[in-house]
DNA sequence: TCAATATACCTCGCCTGTCAATGTATATTT
DNA sequence: AAATATACATTGACAGGCGAGGTATATTGA
């Protein structure tokens, strides 16, 4: 990973969240479709990525059941829910919003 | 302040350095320029402000001396270095990279 | 006149998100 | 049989942000 991480702090919860939005996944895919879709310029740390998913959890965001033992090591599958669906909505217009704002104070006016 | 101030964050730095490349400030002042600049949406906190003074003196992006005493309360004025120039241009280079990968991971698609 | 407000700086301690390190277990490949 | 890939999880430390508290001077308005 190259891009500076501390950039993309706080934006943790909304990638996970568009992720499950398409489909339910487990924590190994999900950050591997990451990695891929950024051309490996980005990746989730493991010890991020479980740390959301409490957080999402708690927080009602997404639901998690075992997937099927009988293919490969055991995964914990996670679902988005309806309020993680407004949620995810929310931080997108959080978002438009951050990066006009960024954008007008850094520029060199 | 109403925008969630965990996105701006990791962006203190660029945004006051965006600042003083204008011409030395302080404080207040800089502060001040950015709430108008923000229309009232955003404001460094007191805290904040004067936690990343230190770092970026600390990282050698900045000097300060004090101003005219003369005239009201006393002010610490700050003037950008080569290098804080630098460090802005590197700042600008990777919040763009950001953007980009932000946009990327969290797109519904 | 004097109380309130604005200007201006500073620090302490807590909170939160990130992450390196470490651990577990199974499946596949060599 | 060993190495690698898949897959999940926790612990402890770190860094940035910030609420709360403090100091001091200047201006304004009742």
């Amino acid at each position: 990973m190259s891009i500076a991480a501390d950039l993309i702090r706080g934006h943790t919860d909304a990638i996970i969240l568009a992720q499950l939005i398409k489909k339910d996944s487990y924590g190994y895919e999900i950050n591997k479709v990451i990695q891929k879709k950024s051309d490996g310029l980005y990746e989730l740390k493991e010890a991020t990525l479980y740390t959301a998913f409490r957080r999402l959890e708690q927080a009602g965001c997404i639901s998690s059941y075992w997937g099927d033992k009988n293919v490969g090591a055991r995964r914990r599958y996670y679902a988005i829910t309806d309020w993680g669906k407004e949620s995810y909505q929310r931080l997108r217009r959080e978002w438009d919003e951050a990066k006009r704002l960024i954008d007008l104070l850094i520029e060199e006016e």
